[in-house]
RNA sequence: GGGCGAUUAGCUCAGUUGGUAGAGCAACUCAUUUACACUGAGAAGGUCAGGGGUUCAAGUCCCUUAUCGCCCACCA
């Protein structure tokens, strides 16, 4: 080429590509032309007012700090799924939002105030709870501000909290249509407390850790019982053991004798049940059905007594004789002690392994406790459903394939968590939370939306576990309780997005509340992706020291292209994905030879006339048709969720057919003069197909050509941006 | 105890309804004021964890074993 062209040429592409320099300001760009938001797209033309809808809600980021490479994954794959689908012409919608994560925040904000030596108590709940909003607003700052680095096109004028006040009258009209169909009820139930945390958490919130212990055996009048907690037998008075032992046949369900316990004589109860393992141990239990929740289940069943040894800070009551107000571990070994000088204690057994379980956010070693809480009951029959239960409509949205499960080894897992789920313990006694639309006076209980508005009533002090708000999130995001446009819109929606590690604790939840209060699936499809692992198979995080655990770094260091790429092609759903540095290096290349190629191109076309039709040669033609034939495959790929394997033919393309083999050719046809305004014409159309459809994947890079693109003839739309461009199925 | 996933080139991983294996990075040879060295051309590298089966044909489907990882579970 010579110097008289270069003029035409943009300056900047005598340097390398700079993402860093590049990225924030093609952000900006989309952010002020308000394509992100879908009404604009219809205002403007772009997106016809009676199109399709494609919806996504942004599973909302804990406000408990910053966001890491995971979410960088779950931000890359959705952005993705959006950008295409707005290129089809689609009404697309995609929500940002934050969750207020409850105890997850609470206890974050806690251990803060611990290194200021302070308490929450010291504070107050109104003082404590304007900490942890203020704690949550700077995290909200910081998650907004890393996900558009991410480039995320959401619509921020949507932007939800799950605790802000349109989301609490979602709570609080869910709430209220459940108990008023007997659905949320407050009983006496054995539930998960946790006495370093201070309140109740679901089965969910469980973390199981393998301890080693001692294992004691017993003399328990004729029998031997086995325990790993002494400390929790004052009180038991029903010995268990299997109908068909042949080892106590003689005794009979109900027969009553006499032993020699702890604090002195006790008058015991024979229970035969079938749930004992004749094989475990003696084949003969005692249970403490406040502690216990298989306990519990069988004192239930036989109407037994169930009494208190624990209290709620872990030490023991009155029932414990002399050792009432000890904790737990400072008395195991002296009742053991006890037992031993009374001549009860037949053998101890070292090394004993066993499981506890803590919980997931403060660490607590759970006691199970019986507490008056609030439960959702999950197999009533509901009336307005057909009788179906919260437990079978759950079940009916994924086996009548109303919504699928990628990938489909998920939904085993799924049906196997809703066939052990048992009623769902809400409330929590912690202060940052949807506060329980509840009101007592008295004896009374008044239970709406609002507050009474007559005196003397007082609300109830638990908050709501987390999930139940999160569980309303696709509908609460886009108006409900209000019968919003939105609503009508966008619900159900399109996708659900996230790692297949909150299948339980939030995609069954969703499915749950959509399929109860609004009668619909949530959304049609859900999208499972494994967890991002450093190169070396470690899990990503700071204290590890990995170098990629802040995705910030890595954009920083390569741009945001090339850790898409890197995060898409070669990663599936479901399974891990290990971040390789070296492999977002080579992508960076990409966008670098993207922008090369771009050169090259203005280059050879800026003398090029296609004010008249140009015929492309057969040579030229051929190559054509092999893009579209791979265009047409790569679509195919893009509506089967196949991003990787889209993405990697897209790259391999661009480099190696139409950088290696169609550029080289056409400098040997344009210099030599054999029918070069095909060539010419040739360049220009695949160019531009390939910027369009390496869109989604690499949004800033070709939004960044895209804007230095001439104008020629009708094959581009005067100066509209990339993002609202049509995906190129054919060119 | 039950269930699931992984095992493919030195490393990290793809492989779309079965049709004699691919990418990135690394390593090898050559080219070099070329749109691009963030380059090009070429070569090398794999008995697809082991064993068995179905099939004309298996990385792909079935059975089994091993190793690693994950999830679930009340064994007192």
């Amino acid at each position: 080429m010579n110097t008289e062209n270069r003029h035409n040429i943009p300056e900047e592409f005598l340097r390398p590509y700079s993402p860093t320099e590049s990225e924030p300001l093609v952000y900006q760009t989309w952010e002020t032309s308000g394509f992100f938001n879908p009404d604009i797209c219809i205002e403007k033309g772009v997106t016809k007012a009676d199109a399709e809808h494609f919806s996504i809600v942004l599973p909302p980021p804990n406000v408990t700090g910053t966001l890491h490479t995971g979410h960088a994954l779950m931000l890359v794959i959705q952005d993705i799924m959006v950008r295409y689908q707005r290129m089809l012409g689609k009404k697309t919608l995609w929500i940002p939002g934050t969750d207020h994560a409850a105890i997850a925040t609470q206890s974050k904000v806690e251990k803060l105030l611990e290194k200021e030596g302070l308490k929450k108590h010291d504070l107050g709940r109104e003082a404590f709870l304007k900490r942890v909003e203020q704690f949550a607003q700077e995290s909200h700052d910081t998650i907004v501000h890393q996900t558009k680095k991410m480039g995320a096109s959401l619509d921020w004028s949507r932007e939800a909290y799950t605790l802000d006040d349109k989301r609490n009258l979602a709570v609080r009209t869910a709430f209220k249509k459940m108990y008023d169909d007997g659905l949320i009820y407050r009983g006496h139930r054995i539930v998960n407390w946790d006495p370093k945390g201070q309140t109740t958490i679901s089965d969910d919130e469980l973390v199981y850790q393998e301890e080693t212990v001692k294992f004691y055996y017993f003399k328990y009048g004729p029998f031997t019982i086995g325990t790993a907690r002494p400390e929790t037998k004052f009180g038991d008075k029903y010995v268990v053991m299997h109908p068909d032992d042949a080892r106590y046949a003689q005794y009979n369900h109900g027969d009553k004798l006499t032993i020699e316990w702890i604090n002195g004589p006790l008058e015991a109860t024979i229970i035969k049940d079938s749930m004992i393992d004749m094989e475990f141990g003696t084949g003969v239990m005692t249970i403490t059905p406040w502690h216990s929740k298989e306990d519990f289940d069988l004192a239930e069943k036989y109407n037994l007594d169930k009494e208190q040894i624990i209290d709620q800070y872990g030490k023991l009551l009155p029932i414990a004789g002399e050792f009432a107000g000890m904790k737990i571990k400072d008395a195991r070994e002296k009742i053991v002690e006890k037992l031993q000088s009374k001549g009860l204690v037949e053998k101890v057994e070292e090394n004993y392994k066993h499981n506890i379980a803590t919980a997931e956010r403060s660490g607590g070693i759970i006691e199970p406790q019986i507490m008056h809480q609030w439960f959702i009951d999950v197999n009533k029959p509901i009336a307005e459903r057909n009788n179906k239960s919260l437990k079978e409509l759950m079940q009916d949205a994924v086996n009548s394939k109303n919504i699928e499960i990628i990938p489909d080894r998920f939904e085993k897992i799924y049906f196997h968590w809703i066939n052990n789920l048992k009623d769902w313990c809400i409330s929590r006694q912690i202060w940052y939370g949807h506060q329980i639309p509840v009101w007592y006076k008295g004896e009374e209980t008044y239970v709406g939306i609002e507050a009474p508005l007559e005196e003397g009533w007082v609300q109830d002090p638990d908050t709501l576990d987390t999930w139940f708000s999160s569980g309303l999130w696709t509908f609460s995001t886009l108006g409900w309780p209000e019968q919003t446009t939105d609503l009508e819109t966008y619900h159900p929606t399109s996708v659900l997005e996230t790692g297949h590690d909150i299948l339980f604790f939030w995609i069954a939840r969703m499915i749950l509340m959509s399929t109860y209060v609004l009668g619909t699936v949530p959304f049609k499809t859900v999208y499972l992706h494994g967890m991002v692992r450093a190169a070396n198979g470690q899990k990503m995080s700071k204290s590890l020291g990995n170098a990629a655990a802040d995705p910030l770094d890595i954009i920083a260091k390569y741009g945001n292209d090339a850790l898409r790429m890197a995060m898409i092609i070669g990663n599936t759903p479901g399974n891990d994905l290990k971040l390789d540095e070296n492999n977002i290096r080579g992508y960076g290349k990409f966008g670098n030879k993207i922008w090369n190629a771009t050169r090259f191109v203005l280059e050879s076309i800026a003398q090029a006339d296609f004010s008249e039709p140009v015929e492309l040669d057969s040579e030229d033609q051929q190559s054509m048709d092999e893009l579209n034939e791979l265009l047409k495959v790569a679509t195919k790929e893009m509506n089967e969720f196949k991003f990787s394997l889209a993405g990697d033919k897209l790259y391999h393309y661009f480099w190696h057919t139409f950088a290696d083999i169609i550029i080289e050719r056409s400098k040997k046809k344009i210099t030599e003069g054999i029918n070069a305004p095909s060539a010419q014409r040739l360049l220009y159309l695949q160019h531009l197909t390939l910027i369009k459809a390496l869109h989604p994947f690499m949004p800033f890079v070709t939004e960044k050509v895209w804007g230095l693109l001439p104008k020629i003839g009708n094959e581009t739309n005067d100066n509209k941006l990339l993002i609202i461009e049509s995906w190129p199925t054919s060119a």
